[in-house]
DNA sequence: GTGGTCTAGACCACA
DNA sequence: GTGGTCTAGACCACA
């Protein structure tokens, strides 16, 4: 599992996280599937196996992943995630929209103007 | 004028710049409108002039702002810049909903619920 | 005897001591009665035999079984074992109340709050 | 400030979080003091940066402190803290009252005897 | 000077 | 083998 771009100034642990979120929210990891280990990771990304750790900490505290001592660390439950997620998207949207508004743009015209940058009509 | 917010985990310099391109965007701040000193506002926020000036700069190279050497900075025209500001939204927007539409969220859907919370209808 | 919960973050052999010294002090288990072998609880519980044999190395340090080599593990008296719990639960209540006094808080009513909870009035 | 119990067998980082968690809560640390820095902290315990990096990430993570970057990292305002701590101790408790329930102790009296062992009469 | 990230490598408990 | 903790030390952005 290659996670790393290494022109991106986001921390690596960082990167790891997100990325790894993106493929259980796009359930290319199904919930259950154990995770590569720290060490085997780390290897394949040429990184610390500490990083590593770094990132898988922070996802099971995200509620993403739980570990099991000398076992290793296997995906969570999605549902419940998605539904998270979902709202978190929302809250950033509107954030965003909230900024526009105080400049004077019309917040409905520039949502639409997003969603046709991602080509998905209404 | 009063810009920083202690708790933020962002760096101050990074706050500085940001609310200050708000308050251009708003129109508090006047084209051609003189902002504080670097040392007035550095006092002002009890932090290092240092910092202000690194606020300031980027605040140029984003062309929210101009130097006169031996003046002063001042506000720069708004009218291409809100421009500039209302396309970085709508790109920032459509990035979240790319995210979204790789879950599996209906893009258009999720706009309406961030529109919901804005408190702005269609 | 299904015995351990992947998802707690607290080592497998825990998990196992604990939950049996639960159903022991509730008098499920009787005392005399024989546990399960260390092979057939391991493979009920798809873990490894060494795990369950620390577990029960565990349940027989504290008291609560013993073992007849070549016969089993079995339940021991459970008299004394529930008096000595009780003492156990009421110094680690104590802690935390000790805690709470360090805090400002009044002990007696963060007592009468913790009993509200599980419905146990006075 | 000496945090560490070298024969607590609980991680240092730990320990560490902890402590400064009660000297809070205390009103010892009060609300937008400096916590003493990572290297100081570090070598006044001969431990490593990195451990204490790791224990005042726990705290902030858990609203106890915040930092500012290239200054420090401060004590959060207790009030609200105060509020939450209380609530975990009385889940803390309650929880303990529940195992005491299913093994058939007096859960009322238990609280009474664990009153008495921190000297608070009731 | 301050915290944040990272490396390289050790040692431990657990399964 | 697996994750968790820790050391010693480097380098960075920021103030």
């Amino acid at each position: 599992m290659n996670l790393i771009d290494w022109r991106d100034a986001r921390p690596i642990y960082e990167q790891i996280t997100e990325r790894i979120k993106r493929l259980i929210l796009m359930d290319v990891l199904a919930p259950g599937e154990q995770l590569p280990s720290v060490r085997t990771l780390a290897m394949e990304n040429s990184t610390n196996p500490n990083t590593v750790q770094k990132a898988y900490a922070e996802l099971e505290r995200q509620g993403y992943a739980y570990t099991v001592r000398g076992r290793g660390v296997f995906v969570a439950d999605s549902a419940v995630l998605k539904d998270k997620r979902r709202g978190e998207l929302a809250e950033e949207i509107a954030s965003l929209l909230r900024e526009a508004k105080e400049a004077g743009f019309d917040a409905a015209q520039l949502c639409e103007e997003a969603l046709k940058r991602i080509g998905g009509d209404i």
